[in-house]
DNA sequence: CTGCGATGTGTCTACGTAGTCACAACGAGC
DNA sequence: GCTCGTTGTGACTACGTAGACACATCGCAG
């Protein structure tokens, strides 16, 4: 039924052992050879056995990825991942989950396919079920997960330095009073953006008390808005966690009849697309997300062992935008 | 070094086929030679290899999806994919292409794994390449792509009942001028969803001039705004070929000094996520993704050959939003 | 108590490739 | 002119599984 290498091996007048190497190391084989192998290949509309190779050769080209599955920023990420594997030559293999619950029952799926590694995207997972992850024959790296800190590889942005450019960014606005919008407390990346934010901004002698939207998404952020809006308690700045939640606060907070950035500045996280749309122009802290793909690929197939790169943090650079310019600066 | 069916079967004193049929067909084995035979499982840490499997069984349990490597609309609609697999055990291997030229090389990926079936999501593949998709031991569905109709197996929302809907809608609204902004004229639901809006705009005596914003995202729809600011050429509404160029519209009308709805109506198209955000509200085509999805993957895997299933047309939702509504309607 | 279907298990093989080994052909160096 | 290294090719096998087939066991009807 199908053409396989055998099949092309007879056209050609030459063995089946030639075929394959015509196709996986063609310097190896003469040109002539070549030539005539492929000539009947083309002929007979062969493709190689991507399976069939995978498991002789023990490599599948193949990289997963555990990611949320409704989450704005891991698709950007999943964006540069995909497209960077393709320039080599590899796929990549979705796992998406809708709780952290599941993200075992992900990896269980993983290990049957035999990939050559995993990103695991995903900031809620518990540091108990962390350990679980590292498993023989497979590279797993943590994507932007301070969580996986000393447990797995790790890859992520510096959130702690990305924090504190932001406070300090709105503390030079002349603010007195900010309030800190995270996602859910569970997320290791918050709690860490947080401690940097307000680090920052205590140094500067303004208070940053914690506020849990209780979401990653838009609504979440929009719903968090509400609690500024009772007349007193709406501080001069407002930093949300992500770039959705400080979305979704800003058109809280205008829904409620506040001018963003006259009544109060918001600030984001991320660097999203939508951060930059003219409709809200949102000062945020840009995460460089090829650099970051690029080298959790390093990670997954040069990193053999090299403890030194066993954890890398890249600076995000900060975006000033207008939801930080008050008008009498 | 890995664990194989022949070690569990050495451990559990039984043989390998009775490992294999343990996992694959656990009714045609007695529960007690099960019960043995998983707990061997259990103690040497066996897992099925998947890539053993599918050379064995022609049958990979993949599903491929060729998108668009960047797009709101398409990243939705992964999401749906993935997760609609996943529920059936399957997973999701994705070729992303930067531009539709290197569709080809992504769909020879494609037949070296011996995927199960293969979504194509772009509308923007020339037709004479769309017939040289269809591949024997293939099962190819085109997704949300006009131009597929007849060549390919096809699932798409109702671009053209849409388009009316919508049309209609704002022409109730009792505007006088129209115009379509779409993103590129070589996309076919743009094409479909023109005709459909300026054949109802035509019924009502309203016409409606073509303008190619030339791209698909929000930053083509915001610079084709400027065609508008010009004073004269501003119409009582445009209809934006889709969401993402509606909202790039909304911003640059905005950014330009004009009001919407106030000044003019704004429709778009696809439903996504960021049309419903506060600061929008954008009255918009719904597509129902779950519905598409779901009968995309039916037409892969069920889909024999009945002739009726080859192509399946779903409706959208009209979502009225305030980009719509005249303050003295 | 004999024959027969149902049930459970083992043996053997094929899926399509790539790597190991063997070996033939050939040119270069002494 | 013999040896030696290089190059190109073929024969063979293993990767880990699932299905075809054979066969043993058992219950049950005659």
């Amino acid at each position: 039924m199908r053409v396989t290498s055998h099949d092309v091996a007879a056209e050609a007048g030459v063995s089946q052992a030639t075929v394959a190497r015509v196709f996986s190391s063609p310097d190896k084989v003469a040109l002539a050879t070549q030539k005539r192998v492929r000539e009947a290949a083309a002929k007979l509309g062969y493709v190689p056995n991507a399976i069939a190779r995978s498991l002789k050769s023990q490599r599948t080209d193949i990289v997963g990825a555990v990611v949320p599955a409704k989450s704005e920023y891991w698709q950007d990420v999943l964006t540069a991942l995909s497209r960077s594997l393709a320039e080599q030559g590899k796929q990549l293999l979705l796992f998406p989950f809708a709780d952290a619950d599941h993200v075992e029952e992900a990896l269980d799926s993983v290990e049957q396919y035999r990939l050559d590694g995993l990103v695991l995207a995903s900031s809620t997972i518990r540091p108990e079920h962390l350990v679980r992850m590292r498993r023989p024959n497979l590279r797993v790296v943590a994507f932007n997960q301070p969580a996986a800190s000393g447990l797995l590889p790790l890859v992520m942005v510096d959130n702690d330095a990305g924090a504190r450019d932001l406070a300090e960014h709105v503390a030079a606005q002349g603010i007195r009073t900010a309030a800190f919008v995270g996602t859910v407390t569970s997320a290791s990346t918050d709690q860490i953006r947080y401690r940097g934010a307000a680090s920052a901004l205590a140094d500067r002698g303004i208070a940053c008390p914690y506020v849990e939207a209780g979401g990653f998404s838009y609504d979440a952020g929009y719903k968090a808005a509400a609690r500024f809006l009772d007349g007193a308690d709406l501080p001069d700045a407002v930093m949300g966690g992500s770039d959705e939640v400080a979305l979704g606060l800003i058109d809280g907070l205008r829904t409620g009849g506040l001018d963003v950035p006259g009544d109060v500045l918001v600030t984001g996280f991320d660097g999203l697309p939508q951060a930059s749309w003219a409709g809200y122009d949102l000062t945020t802290l840009v995460q460089p997300i090829e650099v970051l793909v690029d080298a959790t690929l390093a990670m997954i197939f040069d990193g053999a062992g090299d403890a030194a790169q066993f954890e890398r943090i890249v600076p995000g650079t900060l975006r000033e935008g207008m939801t930080t310019r008050r008008g009498n600066g």
